[in-house]
RNA sequence: CGGGGUAUAGCGCAGCCUGGUAGCGCGUCUGUUUUGGGUACAGAAUGUCGGGAGUUCGAAUCUCUCUACCCCGACCA
C-alpha cells in the first residue's frame, strides 16, 4: 500500500478534549474522528486494526465451536417487554418509534433477540448444547460517555451465547470460552488477566472479567502471588486477621481532641497508631432493618468496599452516606468525632476491626475521642462483616501468598446467565422423557473496540503507539528519502515494495515528498513495528537501513538479503 | 441528572476585564530552498468569533437565553 492512495492525516498537536492517552494517539495518528459525543468514524489505518482484532476473535471463536450469526442491531419492544428489561434497563436503552408508531430500541446486547430465536429453533435435547455468536455494533446511551472510543456510546461487541440442558453442559461451555479469551489475548499481545468478579444476583462462581492490565484503567484487580487467585477489587474477600484478639492493657479514658476531624490528624497528634484508630461511616439503613441510620467500623487505613457493604442486610441499597446535617442530629457530633461507644444506631463492624483492642475512636462528642477503647469490655462486639477492600501485602483469600493490586481496564466478561432469560421468556426443549425443560444459558462479551484503546493504553512511548505485532495496520514501512530527486531511491523503493507485497508482508510505501524527519515522525506515531528506510547512501553500499519500533539501534542490511531478514523478524 | 468549566480558521491558543469591526503558532495552497529527525524564506487562502435576542452610533467583548462540548459523580464491553 501507498500512503498516496491510502490517505493518512496525522495531527501534530493533542486535540484539548481528549483525556487520556489511548485517546490522544488514536486522534493524532488518524485511527478514528468524533463525528458526535460518544460516536466515532473508523479512519482508514484504524479500520485495520480493529478488522485484524475482530478476526482474531471470529477465528477462536470458531475453534472453539462458536457459530457466527448476524442479528438485528434494533430490537423490537414487545421482547423486552417480555423480559422485563423494557421498564428495568432505564435511559442507557435507545428507545426508537418507526413511522406505525411501533417501539423498538438500538440494542445495547442480544440476551433477548437470541432467547426468542432459540425457543423457536431449538425443539429437543438433542440439539444442545449450543453456541451463537456475533461480532456486531452495539448502542448504549451512556450518561457520560468520555476517553474516546474505551466508553463510547456506539461500540462494536463480539457477544455470544450458550445454550444447555445442564449445569454441567454450560460449564463446559463456559471453560471453553474462558479458554479461547485467554487465548484470543494471548495472541494479541496483551498483557491480561481474568478475574474472578461479581455476578449480582445470579450467584454462584460462573463470572471472569479479562482485564488489560493498564496503569490508566478504571478497575482494580487483586491478585496472590501464590496462586492464580484473580478478582476484581469489588469482589476480593479480606479475611479475618489470624490469631486472637490481644488481650486489654489500657483502661478507656476520654480525650480531648480539637482540631482533629480525620485520621490522619489523630495519628499526629496524639501518637496513635493508624492501626489502631478506627473510621466511623453512617449509611442509609435499609426499609427492613427498622432502623433509619447504620455505622460501619471500618480501620483508620482501610477504604470501604461499597458492594461488601450494600449486601449487608441491614444496610440500604443503593449505598447511600449520611448528610453532615443527618450524621449531627443522629450522633450528636460531626463527622470527625463519631465512633461504636455509646451510639444510638445499629453497628456493623469489619473482621478487622473486631480483632483489634485498645483502640481509639470518636466519642460522639465534638472533639473527643476514647481511647484504650476494648471489645467486650467496654461496650459490646457488634455484628462483624466483610466490609473492607483488600489492599495490598493482605493475604489472599484462598490462603496462598498475599496480594498485588494493579489497574486494568475490562474488555471480555464471561457469565454463567442460568435461567434468567430463558425461564421468562420460556425457552425450552424436550428432555429424553418428552417433558419440557428449560434451558441453561451463558454469555460471553468482549469489547472490540475498547480492545483496540486498551492496548494503546498498555503500549506506547513518546513518540506513539506501540503496537503488539497481530495489531499492527502495517508490519512494515519503507521510508525512501528524497525519492523524488533520486531515481535510484525510487526504484528501490517501488521494488522492495513489489518484493514484500508479493511476499504477503503488509508494507506501507512513504511515498509522499516529505523531509526524513517528518515521515519518521508519523511512521512511529502510527506504531508501525518494523521500518526499512532506502537512501542514496545506503544504495551505494548495497544496504538498507532497518530498524525497530520497540527500541533497538538502526542496522544496515544488505539490499539481496533484505526480505530473509524481514521475514525473520516477523515470523 | 447534580456540581464545575469551555465555545474565536483544520488543530492548539490570544484578544473579552477597559466595546471601535479579528490575531498568533502549527497545518493547508503557490514559488524558491532544503533532503537522515517535523528545513528556511516569500506570498496566499481560510472565520456568519456556537445559535438567537437585547443594550449601544457601534458587540468576539456587556446583558439575557438556548445549544453543543469537556471535567468530577452513578453505569459498563
Amino acid at each position: 500500500m501507498r500512503v498516496s492512495q491510502f490517505p493518512l492525516s496525522t495531527l501534530r498537536e493533542t486535540p484539548a478534549d481528549a483525556e487520556v492517552i489511548s485517546h490522544q494517539l488514536m486522534l493524532r495518528a488518524g485511527l478514528i474522528r468524533r463525528t458526535a459525543s460518544g460516536l466515532y468514524t473508523w479512519m482508514p489505518y484504524g479500520l485495520r486494526v480493529l478488522r485484524k482484532v475482530e478476526a482474531i476473535v471470529r477465528e477462536e471463536m470458531d475453534n472453539a465451536g462458536a457459530i457466527e450469526v448476524l442479528m438485528p442491531a434494533i430490537q423490537p419492544a414487545e421482547l423486552w417487554q417480555e423480559s422485563g428489561r423494557w421498564e428495568q434497563y432505564g435511559p442507557e436503552l435507545l428507545r426508537v418509534k418507526d413511522r406505525h408508531d411501533r417501539e423498538f430500541c438500538v440494542g445495547p446486547t442480544h440476551e433477548e433477540i437470541i432467547t426468542d430465536l432459540m425457543r423457536k429453533e431449538l425443539n429437543s435435547y438433542k440439539q444442545l448444547p449450543v453456541n451463537y455468536y456475533q461480532i456486531q455494533t452495539k448502542f448504549r446511551d451512556e450518561i457520560r460517555p468520555r476517553f474516546g472510543v474505551m466508553r463510547s456510546r456506539e461500540f462494536i461487541m463480539k457477544d455470544a451465547y450458550s445454550f444447555h440442558l445442564t449445569q454441567e453442559s454450560l460449564q463446559e461451555t463456559y471453560d471453553k470460552m474462558y479458554a479461547a479469551y485467554c487465548r484470543i489475548f494471548e495472541r494479541l499481545g496483551l498483557s491480561f488477566r481474568p478475574v474472578a468478579a461479581d455476578n449480582g444476583s445470579i450467584g454462584g462462581s460462573g463470572s471472569h472479567e479479562f482485564h488489560v492490565l493498564a496503569s490508566s484503567g478504571e478497575d482494580d484487580i487483586v491478585f496472590s502471588d501464590g496462586s492464580d487467585y484473580a478478582a476484581n477489587i469489588e469482589k476480593a474477600e479480606a479475611l479475618a486477621p489470624a490469631g486472637v484478639r490481644p488481650a486489654p492493657s489500657q483502661e478507656m479514658h476520654q480525650v480531648h481532641t480539637p482540631n482533629t476531624k480525620t485520621i490522619q490528624a489523630l495519628v499526629d497528634n496524639f501518637k496513635l497508631p493508624v492501626e489502631k484508630t478506627i473510621k466511623t461511616l453512617i449509611v442509609e439503613a435499609s426499609a427492613e432493618s427498622g432502623a433509619k441510620f447504620v455505622a460501619l467500623l471500618v480501620r483508620g487505613d482501610h477504604e470501604l468496599n461499597e458492594i461488601k457493604a450494600e449486601q449487608q442486610p441491614e444496610v440500604a441499597a443503593p449505598l447511600r452516606m449520611a448528610t453532615e446535617e443527618e450524621v449531627r442530629s443522629i450522633m450528636g457530633a460531626g463527622p470527625g468525632s463519631l465512633g461504636p461507644v455509646n451510639c444510638p444506631i445499629p453497628v456493623i463492624a469489619d473482621r478487622t476491626v473486631a480483632a483489634m483492642s485498645d483502640f481509639g475512636a470518636g466519642a460522639n462528642i465534638e472533639d473527643y475521642h476514647f481511647f484504650g477503647v476494648n471489645w467486650g469490655r467496654d461496650l459490646p462486639l457488634p455484628r462483624v462483616a466483610d466490609l473492607r477492600n483488600v489492599k495490598a501485602g493482605d493475604p489472599s483469600p484462598d490462603g496462598k501468598g498475599t496480594l498485588s493490586i494493579v489497574r486494568g481496564i475490562e474488555v471480555g466478561h464471561v457469565f454463567q446467565l442460568g435461567k434468567k432469560y430463558s425461564e421468562t421468556m420460556n425457552a425450552t426443549v424436550l428432555d429424553e422423557n418428552g417433558k419440557a425443560q428449560t434451558m441453561i444459558m451463558g454469555c460471553y462479551g468482549i469489547g472490540v473496540t475498547r480492545v483496540v484503546a486498551a492496548a494503546i493504553e498498555q503500549n506506547y512511548d513518546e513518540a506513539g503507539i506501540l503496537w503488539p505485532k497481530a495489531m499492527a495496520p502495517f508490519q512494515v514501512s519503507i521510508v525512501p528519502l528524497n525519492m523524488r530527486k533520486s531515481e535510484a531511491v525510487a526504484q528501490a523503493a517501488e521494488a522492495l515494495h513489489t518484493q514484500l507485497q508479493a511476499a504477503g508482508i503488509e508494507v506501507l510505501l512513504d511515498d509522499r515528498d516529505m523531509r526524513p524527519g517528518a515521515m519518521f515522525a508519523d511512521h512511529e506515531l502510527m506504531g508501525i513495528p518494523h521500518r526499512v528506510v532506502i537512501s542514496d547512501r545506503g544504495l551505494q553500499a548495497g544496504s538498507l537501513e532497518y530498524k525497530a519500533r520497540k527500541g533497538g539501534e538502526a542496522e544496515q542490511v544488505p539490499s539481496a538479503e533484505i526480505l530473509s531478514f524481514l521475514q525473520a523478524k516477523l515470523a
